[in-house]
Parts: C-alpha cells; sequence; structure tokens
DNA sequence: TTATAATATGAACAGTTATTCATATATTAA
DNA sequence: TTAATATATGAATAACTGTTCATATTATAA
C-alpha cells in the first residue's frame, strides 16, 4: 500500500509537470513568458511585445497565473505580471538555447 | 528587410520550441518519454510501463516521432524507441528535478 | 502456406482550448 | 461626479487532439 501511494503521488508529479510544459507549448503564452525574462511588465507593455488583442493577452495571462507560472502586482491601474518562479525560468531557457534564440526578445 | 526576415525565423523558432513543449505536455506521452530515459525499449514493454490500450500507444509513439522527440528501429518483429537526442532529455530531466520525482521509473 | 505475434493505421467521437466580441470592473484625472 | 484609461470577464464558436474500435501490415514460427 506504500507503493501504491507512491504510485498515486508520481502519477500526480507526472501531471504536475506536464502542466508546467503545457503552458509553455502555446507560441502566443511561450511568447508572454519570454517577453517576462527579463523583468516584470504591465499589461500593454506585453501586449506591444506579443501582438493580438487585449482580451486574448488577457485570458492566456490569467491562464498562467492560475497554473502558477506566472505572477501579478498591482500598480495604480496597471497590473504588473512577472516570473512566479525560477523553475519557469530555467526550462524556458534550455528550450530557448537549444533552439539557439536566446536573448532575441 | 534583414529585421522582418529575423522576426520570422524567431516566431518559426518559437513555434518549433513550442512543439517540443507539447509533446510533454500530454501525461500519456511525458509517460513514454520519461520510460526512455534509461534507454530504448520495444513497444510492448513500454505499454507494459507506461499502461493504456496497444493502439492509443502506437498512435502517441507515431507522433512523438514525427516531432522529432523519439526515433525507431526495426528488430525483427519489434520496433525499438528511444529518445531523439539529448535536447529532449534535458528538458525533462530538469522537469523531473523539479518536481523531486527523479528516478521514480 | 497458414497461424500467430507485434505493431501500425484510419475513421469517428468526445473533450479541451484559444480566440473573438461585447461588456464589466477598477483606478486616476478633471 | 463624469470621463478616460487599464485590465478583466463571460459566452460562444471553431479548431485541435487523445482515445477507441476495427482492421491492416509486417515478420516469424510451424
Amino acid at each position: 500500500m506504500k507503493e501504491q501511494q507512491f504510485e498515486i503521488t508520481q502519477a500526480e508529479n507526472i501531471v504536475r509537470i506536464c502542466d508546467v510544459f503545457r503552458m509553455l507549448s502555446e507560441p502566443s503564452r511561450l511568447k508572454i513568458v519570454v517577453s517576462l525574462l527579463s523583468g516584470e511588465r504591465c499589461v500593454h507593455d506585453i501586449l506591444k511585445v506579443v501582438g493580438g488583442t487585449q482580451s486574448a493577452l488577457s485570458h492566456q495571462l490569467r491562464v498562467l497565473k492560475d497554473n502558477r507560472v506566472l505572477r501579478v502586482r498591482r500598480d495604480g491601474q496597471n497590473m504588473f505580471y512577472s516570473l512566479a518562479d525560477d523553475h519557469v525560468r530555467q526550462i524556458v531557457e534550455l528550450g530557448l538555447r537549444h533552439s539557439e534564440c536566446a536573448g532575441v526578445i
């Protein structure tokens, strides 16, 4: 039963890792994350970098926040988004390095 | 125009990185990839580890192969799958490490 | 050649999700 | 309070994708 408990935990772990990879698996979202590698930015500034509509961006920011990839901080009328932790940063930077596309944004 | 060329390349790069992350973003596929971290395996052996039906596994193996995450080698009636390159391995291992789930399979 | 084992394939279905459009909320300025 | 700016939200739709079921292919054994 201890083993079964371990199996469940492992399956849950797999799902949790997949959650992170899934967040990075859509171009619109990966662009957002990449644009925040250099530090926090408000929504409008992110929009200028990644393009698209304000609504689509807002929806994706919510998904990224709900999945603990990003965190938010309010400053006046602006919401500043930034990477939630260093794990995501390392994974993204590894992906960028492998695609020889590091530091482009 | 040189700049535009560069922008296009960058967008394509983002898409390519997303492809890798997408391959790792489904539990059924990530389990397959994790099961191959220790070396190549035939379909039947992978099936014993990851579970599910033979057909579902075969479909996923095809997707992983088409996206150059895995490669195949035939030996008699058996098809032996293995990781296509070291980039994928590093990204997966980083994910596993961050979830404190390394070496479980 | 026939039978069996290993693996692949195609079509169909169900569930998920990214985007759009319209509208709402919240903050600051006048 | 009113207007303007910044951002979020809900519903609807369209596109994508993972699984299943039935069947096909390929290779070995008898």
